[in-house]
RNA sequence: GGCGCCGUACCCAAGUGGUUAAGGGGAGAGUCUGCAAAACUUUUAUUCAGCAGUUCGAAUCUGCUCGGCGCCUCCA
């Protein structure tokens, strides 16, 4: 690998190895990732696995490519049994609606309304990259009807009293991707569930389901009803990145069913490959456990960032922490020494911020040159399979560089090291803050908190301290330590700052 | 039952045929400091679950054994 070489390698799912993905066009990669089903917050577990498309869209453009990417919002059509291929169970979003959080909705557009502008405020708040577009589910009825008509007419798909099915037997290669193509397998867990009588074969999956008593409902060919999960995807994958797409990402559970079902689908709609490489999260765990409500150790990330006061970048310094292909163990001291490297981060910047208006004093550019290796070598392990660990000891090289040459790097040396590390941001993106918009309150939180009688306290305590009057000096660090703040003694004076 | 993953220091963890076996946390030492804290410097695995094999060469490939886990079942 030499810095010029701008491929990428990723582990496939569908050829089961770690491939180097040669796009579509040249210099132009598409991404599609599957979003999340908006009936509650998004927890920790749906970041990582979006973070996993954000990364591969950041490598790629940094690698100079024009990345496409493409993630929806899954708002109709998700049953709660949809792993067996007749989706029955209840719609998610209905389901939702009558739980006690769904109280305060009128109905199951209001509610899906809701929490699909809160999962954008959570990719935002995680510096996840906008996507080109962010279809709804519910937005492309019309679109998902047609590639019904279609599948129907090609004899891919038939029509029941209860449904319109895929013919899972006029594709065989469906399981190519999941690995499930024996009959034993397929059939496994379908027989308890077997709600209509018609179908051709258990494991068929449903492309819409008639049903004129379902919340969500919309006139088709083959009366009211609703599209299936599976259909949504393809369709707009294929609307806004072709019909052939490079990567199409998602957590490792969507293998099966959902993305079988989008191959089969897909691929028979087109004649084409659907997606040429397929990316999949491992799962998070917390603990060693499974995150889960009932084990209490389930995390939002709206319940970490704005009623744990983490921050952001560290949410997300953690979750990337280790790369998507090994499952990850969520502890809180991740969190917490994630928590501590980006307060480095912030004070390296700073101060770096003010050395710029300093006379720089010399044309040594040794720092600059490792800086500028590291972080090469940083993209390259980007590059090599998204290794986020290799990435980020990068970068922590990278500030600890800087940290011990702090007093030397000024003037346009201090320019050129925030122009570097603005590029590692570019890659990584937990590094400077986000521009907030005012709803971020950390800062003045932490100003504001300190209150008269702190600062009187440290007045006090400095004057002591001048006095050589240590004994008075400690006992009012212990108050201030009692009143959860911690002093920090500098050349420059003495600040403090929160636990 | 089927498919798949993992076992690297006290802890997390990178490394998938030849490297001094990354990095972080913790712990120890030093610089600074009245003392702390922070920061910086530095030490911390002759060894990769075990056994056998392939190879000039193995943490890395093969087989077996032991231990942990995931999916096929709500899920990203």
């Amino acid at each position: 690998m030499n810095s010029s070489d701008t491929s990428i390698k990723i582990y496939d799912s569908l050829q089961k190895k770690e491939v180097e993905i040669k796009t579509l066009q040249e210099g132009i990669l598409t991404v599609y990732s599957c979003g999340p089903t908006v009936y509650n917050y998004v927890h920790i577990g749906n970041m990582r696995s979006f973070l996993t498309a954000d990364l591969l869209v950041r490598t790629a453009t940094c690698l100079g490519y024009k990345a496409l990417f493409v993630s929806n919002i899954t708002d109709v059509g998700h049953l709660t049994t949809d792993d067996v291929a007749d989706s029955c169970g209840e719609d998610k979003l209905a389901k939702a609606l009558k739980s006690k959080e769904g109280e305060c909705f009128q109905n199951v557009w209001e509610l899906s309304e809701y929490y699909a502008e809160c999962y954008i405020q959570d990719s935002e708040a995680l510096n996840i990259t906008t996507p080109l577009v962010r279809p709804k589910a519910t937005q492309h009825i019309q679109e998902q009807i047609r590639a019904i008509e279609k599948l129907i007419e090609d004899g891919f798909a038939y029509v029941t009293d209860n449904a319109v099915y895929f013919d899972i037997s006029k594709f065989p290669e469906y399981g190519k991707l999941s690995g499930n193509v024996s009959q034993d397998s397929l059939l496994r867990h379908v027989r308890e569930v077997v709600k209509d009588s018609d179908k051709n074969h258990p494991a068929d999956f449903a492309l819409w389901k008639k049903d004129d008593n379902h919340l969500m409902q919309w006139y088709s060919p083959w009366g009211w009803g609703f599209p299936g999960w599976h259909l949504e995807c393809s369709v707009m994958a294929m609307k806004y990145l072709g019909e052939t797409i490079d990567v199409h990402a998602g957590g490792e559970d969507l293998l099966f069913p959902h993305h079988e079902c989008e191959v089969a689908q897909s691929e028979c709609l087109t004649g084409k490959t659907f997606a040429n490489y397929w990316l999949h999260t491992r799962f998070l765990q917390v603990d060693g456990e499974k995150m889960s409500k009932s084990k209490g150790n389930f995390f939002t990330v709206r319940d970490l960032i704005h009623n744990q006061g983490i921050d952001p970048r560290a949410l997300r310094y953690a979750l990337v922490s280790t790369p998507y292909t090994k499952p990850f163990n969520f502890t809180k001291q991740i969190l917490v020494d994630a928590s501590k490297k980006i307060k480095r981060f912030d004070e390296v910047i700073n101060k770096l911020n003010e050395n710029t208006r300093l006379k720089s004093e010399s044309e040594d550019n040794t720092v600059l040159n490792i800086l500028d290796k590291l972080y090469s070598d940083a993209l390259d392990a980007m590059r090599n399979n998204l290794n986020t660990s290799v990435a980020i000891a990068k970068t922590l090289g990278a500030f600890k560089q800087i940290g011990s040459n702090i007093e030397e790097i000024k003037g346009s040396n201090a320019t050129a090291c925030l122009t570097l590390l603005k590029k590692f941001d570019s890659l990584l993106g937990f590094i400077f803050p986000k521009m907030e918009t005012g709803t971020e309150k950390s800062d003045e939180d932490s100003s504001c908190q300190i209150s008269d009688e702190i600062n009187h306290l440290l007045t006090q305590r400095i004057n002591a301290k001048k006095e050589k009057d240590y004994a008075l000096a400690d006992s009012i660090r212990n108050k201030i330590q009692e009143m959860g703040y911690k002093i920090i003694d500098t050349p420059e004076g003495s600040t403090v700052e929160r636990f």
